[in-house]
DNA sequence: TTGTAGGCGTTATCAA
DNA sequence: TTGATAACGCCTACAA
């Protein structure tokens, strides 16, 4: 037994195994099929070399990218990742930490903010298990993040650029601290341009493709329409252009439009769709990285390690100069 | 230890511990936070209640539904899921395959043609893990299934009735069996319509966007241009209006066009896109089911049960008569 | 260079 | 109703 481990786990400075030895046991290994069973080396070593991935819904487009990039990044650290939609449900996510928790993962990546990451502390208190935090600001955590603030302002100064200045905004749920920082950024945006804030040209909608058609829609009314729309996310950008198009409106000559997180699609759409690109991919992969370097790291760690990543202004055809 | 045990895991019939102890018991766990070692658990019980997921890439927008199908049905259950994305790369999938057997996964839920089933079989053979494709139809495995070929058949008739002869087709890789079946299907529709195959009307792209971009642009040449154009996932056929419409062309009234998947943007399209709908996070629910009834079937059950799912055409305004 | 023994955290069995 | 013990499959000392 203990020469067989020996071979399969071979070590750099671990040499202590005839070649012939050696040869046998693979010849034997390859001729049953024979696979260490990582259970019972993770119980002994006291490490699964698995991480948990916490998101709200895979199913909305912005994170598929983000899971590619954990989990690239993790299979080639030497991870596996098991996948946990949460819908931003707190029950949900208390479950899935649970069940995380019992499987004795290494480690969590969380992406989108869960409201309770008290809570998740005050769970994981007793365990060694360290976490990153995706796109959220606190100190209890690493994080990768954005500056969706700063990504806001390049789109207000590009719009009140083209002569902008009545810009309506679709916003998105309190939950998600992302869209919430957009939906802050346009209004310091604004103030910085001296646009006061118009709350009748600012709604909230789900992120999901339909609201965002019902906001375009309420908002292209004609007495107060903008003639900028910025929506939160790409997927209530394009229920936005298809809204406007089919209130007879043009983007961009009557109405200007841009969208948030630069889907693949965006740049399909006709008109192209002017986005902000958010590194969703990177910021998986740095999740992943620093993830790991807590855990081989050894103690505990650079404190609250945080890495930043730029977004980008992708200049296409839903914008022009204001009609005004 | 033995209590603890009992108490935390008591089952139905179990209830030899005395209700003051249990108390005692749970106040315990309560405020020191313990949590059972799922992994000694699954090391003698022989299961360890997670299941691999396979599938091509989470980036490809067919693909989230699918997962979340799988996992919420693997929520409700009980299990686990570890994501795995292969790239079609059978290097991946086989390192892939290797890990989830390591960790000892009670079965896997494969999606998306890789093509070596074969090797799967083999290297599975000596472990109890069950299999479930989703998307194909070998006898090996059960799977859940979705009927390609008569979808297509549905969309070439529709054509037809619309009075459209020259249909071009914009294929998809030789490695993903749905697209590959969604080309057949195509053949088999226009030899029923009475249509000659004209393979200067088929193009094979990537499932990607630009692939569709390419493809539409080439075939809208003058000299043999077709009326219809049907694309094998939405992706590309998104790439292909956007070409249309570069072309100078008006969808539908010069080109009808017609996608496949029904991917959430679809319907904001402008011209809307017809496409045909596939029922993704049921085929991943019902995957996860099949799988689950594999495992708790005791034996190696009822064979190569399958379960066929159906599409809908999802008539929308990318098609019109043909202007011959 | 190889073999033996102990222990990782559970649960099942058997004894008390 | 509760406690002690063996075993799951592996790795790491330590002995041979």
């Amino acid at each position: 037994m203990a020469t067989v481990s020996r071979v399969l786990s071979s070590k750099p400075g671990n040499q202590s195994v005839r070649p012939e030895t050696r040869r046998r046991v693979l010849e034997v290994v390859d001729r049953v099929g024979y696979r260490p069973n990582d259970l019972a080396r993770a119980l002994l070593q006291d490490r699964t070399a698995t991480v948990g991935l916490v998101l709200p819904d895979i199913s909305n487009p912005y994170y598929p990218p983000l899971v590619r990039g954990v989990e690239d990044a993790a299979s080639a650290l030497g991870y596996r990742v098991m996948l946990c939609n949460t819908d931003r449900d707190e029950n949900k996510t208390a479950a899935y930490v649970d069940t995380l928790i019992k499987t004795r993962v290494d480690g969590i990546v969380i992406a989108g903010g869960s409201t309770s990451v008290g809570m998740l502390h005050r769970v994981l208190e007793p365990y060694r298990t360290k976490v990153v935090v995706v796109g959220r600001h606190q100190l209890e955590y690493p994080s990768v993040q954005v500056d969706n603030v700063a990504a806001v302002h390049e789109v207000i100064e590009y719009l009140t650029g083209l002569g902008h200045r009545r810009i309506g905004f679709v916003a998105g749920p309190a939950s998600s601290i992302t869209v919430q920082d957009r939906h802050e950024g346009y209004r310091a945006a604004l103030r910085a341009a001296g646009i006061e804030y118009d709350e009748r040209l600012v709604r909230e909608g789900d992120l999901q493709e339909q609201s965002g058609y019902d906001i375009a829609s309420a908002l292209a009314a004609p007495p107060s329409r903008p003639t900028a729309l910025v929506a939160a996310n790409d997927r209530m950008a394009v229920g936005a252009m298809a809204a406007l198009i089919d209130a007879g409106l043009r983007v961009p000559d009557d109405v200007s439009l841009v969208g948030f997180d630069d889907v693949s699609l965006a740049s399909y759409l006709r008109p192209a769709l002017t986005t902000v690109s958010v590194p969703t991919y990177d910021m998986g992969c740095a999740a992943m990285e620093l993830l790991s370097r807590e855990l081989e790291g050894g103690g505990q760690a650079a404190g609250t390690e945080s890495r930043a990543l730029s977004t980008t202004l992708m200049l296409r055809d839903s914008c022009a100069a204001s009609p005004d």
